[in-house]
DNA sequence: GTACCCCTTTGATCTGTGTCAACCCGACTT
DNA sequence: AAGTCGGGTTGACACAGATCAAAGGGGTAC
């Protein structure tokens, strides 16, 4: 349970790692999108270098103070909120080129846990620097206004699943979300590698993770996935996609 | 179902009700915290006048064009997503200070409806132009973050509540986080009038209608709450906050 | 290379919430 | 003042998903 408790007593910069965002590929995703050239190599300077965590190290916790917010360059991460009484909720899982810890900007404390769940790689970018620069820069101003206005509608999607979805509903919508961020980058929308546990899943789906692994070889089952441990491959995407569009159509 | 529709063609501004920021009883809840005399003088320049709703009336829709974000001043609202196969969620009630409309930031367009359940009064913020003022006004482009960040905490909230709480619990997480905000205006914590229906409450708390209402009767039966129709009255804030906390305690 | 442990799968049963249905109440309408 | 209608309550029953349990398999650590 505090497995990784010990790995995280400092939190490490690497300072060898630090790649300008106009040399890196995720440009484009990530939040330097827009931006000329010499402005990107404005932004490069105050990002204080990366940091590289082996999986399960966390990134931040809960409780932690805010200073910076960070751009996953490479491997993949969990966040999660726990509350006192034990109930534990992944709200989200992130990939290359999204931005991660904004949650801490409105009580400078992070309000949740971020995880590596597996080696992995991130950009920090300290916020007050951030927020002097997008004042000079008007077009990395909008975009930081997006990428956070866009975790917002994300939110409203989960929650539109969690508060609507059936089980299978659920999952079929997380495959393809997933399918959908691999394919923006330039991975197969039809094949990959899940990073995380049924339980994780589950906990980010509002299911137990039983009724995960059920649903895993229901859909198996039915020829619309093959699953292998965490190894899946979506053969029918448009079945998939039905699954999330009741039959019943549409109301009034 | 479409009762609304013709209500809102003409997005009415009403000049007379523009009120400045600063002699706003709510300044302290919203958008001008924590600004100077003197720029709070500038935003109160920017905000282009208030806007009055009747009960039903949406405030903006989805599919709408987003320019201006809205600060709450009187009156009560639902956010609410419906997706083409007919689901619909409440993703959120907003009352006298806080601020709509940030999901419109991501895309252009709003992503939710937003619709008055009482008689309401907003401000209109266009946003462009609040970006401009608040790259000159670090306070406020600060505070603006935060806002926005508030909303991302918030939902990460509800998705905890969505994800691992059980019906009478989700409610009560309700009604508990209605009385402290009418409490952070001024009103009574215990007694209080509820905007939204058995069914909008549902909808925001993933049950339906009919849940809601047992859960209601048996709040009143166990002495947690006095019902009737849309007055509330908590008799035992302490026990219903237990409830949020399972008895076995914590974990590991 | 081997051993252990965690993850996963699957079955049987239980239960909380959804569904269907009937009825009630209060607020508008006419 | 009576009628109507939307919102709310309550009951009976169904079912999706939780829970409990057991066994197998693959990855990881040593």
């Amino acid at each position: 349970m505090h497995a990784n408790v010990k790995q995280n007593v400092i939190p490490l910069i690497t300072p060898g790692l630090k790649v300008a965002c106009s040399e890196c590929n995720l440009r484009e995703l990530c939040l330097p999108f827009g931006l000329s050239e010499s402005d990107m190599g404005r932004l490069d300077n105050l990002i204080g270098g990366g940091r590289k965590l082996k999986r399960g190290q966390h990134l931040y916790r809960a409780g932690d103070a805010f200073e910076s917010i960070f751009a996953v360059k490479a491997g993949f991460f969990k966040t999660d909120v726990l509350t006192e009484d034990g109930r534990d909720q992944v709200t989200g899982f992130q990939m290359a080129g999204e931005i991660l810890g904004m949650d801490g900007i409105s009580t400078e404390v992070h309000t949740c846990n971020a995880v590596a769940l597996e080696d992995s790689e991130v950009c920090l970018i300290p916020f007050t620097e951030l927020e002097m620069l997008s004042s000079e820069i008007r077009s990395l101003q909008h975009h930081l206004h997006k990428v956070m206005s866009r975790e917002i509608v994300r939110d409203h999607g989960v929650m539109m699943l969690l508060g609507t979805m059936r089980a299978e509903e659920r999952l079929a919508a997380f495959l393809l979300n997933l399918s959908q961020r691999f394919t923006a980058r330039g991975y197969s929308p039809a094949e990959f590698h899940l990073r995380m546990t049924r339980e994780e899943i589950g906990s980010y789906l509002g299911l137990k993770l039983e009724t995960v692994s059920r649903a895993f070889s229901r859909f198996q089952d039915e020829g619309l996935i093959s699953v292998q441990q965490k190894h899946i491959r979506i053969l029918d995407i448009p079945r998939l996609k039905a699954l999330l569009a009741p039959s019943d159509g549409r109301i009034g």
